[in-house]
RNA sequence: GCGCCCGUAGCUCAGUUGGAUAGAGCAGCGGUCUUCUAAACCGCAGGUCGCAGGUUCGAGUCCUGCCGGGCGCGCCA
């Protein structure tokens, strides 16, 4: 995984904490690409790395062969120099397509079995990932490209069955009045390809008849780049031509923009040169614990550790969610790692003065304080945080409804600059009387209480010092 | 050609059912630690909201046209 992969991964995350903390029952599909031109030259390296002298693939022997020895160290290497072959060698290129035909037809083990092997690592690798994000997915949640591979036909036969599909030099496919192509004509969507292939529009058909028909979804999001947006807007038009959606479930892509270089040149995925995510997640957490060390040098080195990896890890998340995700993102270091003003460790730091403050009043029980207080407004900026405080459930159900996670960043940044209003202005411990001095503790234990619900939907930790 | 998205301060961006003097961060300048964490706070400076019309009591927001940028449009995903 490479920093192109962040976005979707991170704001699908979001989404799904938003929603599932509205009581709705969240289904993840984590529709990975396991079953396309590259997995075929994939699972072809894999074997070439098993016998480089290979130059037929699929005999018995081979399918035999013992593929329990066989790891990938590091998946994006191993791509990189898998697509460097492709790239460069014909012969590889062939025997790649090769696999990819002799793995869909399901004629042959072997490939399978590499594929599976491929599969296998390329998730586990996308698990330590998810993991050190503090990404909820898991391999339950993985329902890729293949699932869908012997539906594929029935897509087609089906649309053929309603009377929709049209054949047209050679491929099959549906026309649709709605949009148009290049020369103004109505846009042709093709399933099915002149060599019998299907394409991605068939998966998405699959994949959009089984979220409808057997997960019974009456909501379905699609957290993709807006460069699909045509796509998507097109398969849906089919699926509910086809009836294979009804007019209740709510079909929704939700895009985000693209990943720029520097200059702003798009990101090539797939190519050499992209920031490797673990390398972006690794470097978050040096400055962050850099930064430790200059403001916090005195605490122990083990809660150091601990503070870098939630404000570095969280850092990179909050840049990313903060932004509109219909703007494009202009990769930065700098802006990603960033550590000052609208960031995470800002609500983070707001929560960590609040803790503090529960720790010198030697209560660390957040229910002492809210149940039985009158709440005191006089000072504006308790009244300020108050009418913050107030307006958290309105802006969950805004973002549960746009699908737009920098409306909780934008309220929660509101929320602890209101807090840090009311920090300098009043004092909490040694407030002038019992009955003030126990508002303004339900005040800060409510303000806490929010700033780590609303991290926590966006999927950042927070920590009880930094 | 058609379609979608975008154009707001020097830079990066908020501003989504139209509502009062358009906000924030960074960068710049100047202040604030004898009191709960200065990763903070306060102040100053900085904008013809791409342009031109229109609707409205009221437009950054809605409509039309134009300029500029990005992306997409029958056998890749």
């Amino acid at each position: 995984m490479h920093v192109g992969h962040l976005r979707s991964t991170i704001i699908g995350d979001a989404l799904a904490r938003v929603l599932d903390f509205l009581g709705h029952r969240v289904i993840r599909q984590n529709h990975v690409g396991d079953w396309g031109t590259q997995f075929g030259m994939l699972a072809y390296y894999a074997f070439s790395l098993i016998d480089p002298a290979a130059h037929h693939v699929f005999s018995r022997e081979e399918e035999q062969m013992n593929l329990s020895n066989f790891s990938i160290q590091d998946m994006e290497k191993f791509y990189i120099k898998a697509k460097q072959l492709y790239d460069s060698n014909p012969e590889f290129a062939a025997k790649s397509r090769q696999v990819l035909v002799e793995l869909q037809s399901g004629k042959s083990r072997l490939p399978k079995l590499l594929w599976k092997e491929v599969r296998d690592q390329s998730l586990e690798h996308c698990e330590r990932i998810y993991r050190r994000m503090g990404v909820l997915l898991t391999r339950d949640d993985v329902r890729g490209e293949s699932a869908y591979n012997d539906d594929l036909p029935e897509v087609v036969a089906d649309l053929d069955k309603v009377g929709l599909l049209t054949e047209s030099q050679g491929a099959r496919g549906v026309y649709l009045d709605e949009f148009t192509n290049k020369d103004n004509e109505r846009a042709f969507v093709i399933v099915q390809k002149s060599d019998g292939g299907y394409l991605y529009a068939t998966t998405d058909l699959a994949a959009l008849r089984y979220r409808a028909v057997e997960l019974k979804a009456d909501r379905i999001l699609y957290v993709t780049d807006s460069r699909q947006a045509q796509h998507f807007a097109m398969v849906f038009t089919v699926a509910r031509k086809a009836g294979f959606v009804s007019e209740k479930v709510s079909l929704e892509h939700v895009p985000f923009g693209m990943m720029l270089g520097p200059g702003r040149t798009p990101f090539k995925t797939r190519e050499g040169g992209t920031v490797k995510l673990m390398d972006l997640l690794a470097e978050a957490v040096t400055r962050a614990h850099s930064l430790v060390d200059e403001k916090n040098p005195d605490l122990p080195d083990g809660q150091k550790e601990r503070i870098a990896e939630v404000v570095g890890i969280g850092a990179v998340k909050y840049a990313d969610l903060s932004q509109n995700r219909a703007s494009d993102y202009v990769f930065s270091w700098d802006k990603m790692l960033s550590l000052e003003g609208n960031t995470a460790p800002y609500m983070q730091y707001a929560y960590a003065r609040i803790r503090s403050i529960f720790r010198k009043g030697e209560s660390t029980d957040y229910t002492d304080y809210t149940d039985s207080s009158e709440i005191v407004l006089d000072h504006a900026a308790e009244r300020k945080l108050a009418i913050k405080l107030l307006q958290f459930p309105e802006t969950i159900g805004a973002v549960a409804a746009e699908c737009l996670p920098n409306v909780l960043c934008g309220y929660l940044y509101e929320l602890a600059g209101a807090f840090m209003g009311f920090y300098e202005n009043c004092p909490v411990l040694q407030a002038g009387t019992d009955a003030l001095r126990a508002s303004r503790l339900a005040l800060c234990e409510l303000t806490a209480r929010t700033i780590r619900r609303g991290l926590d939907l966006l999927g950042i930790e927070t920590i009880e010092r930094m």
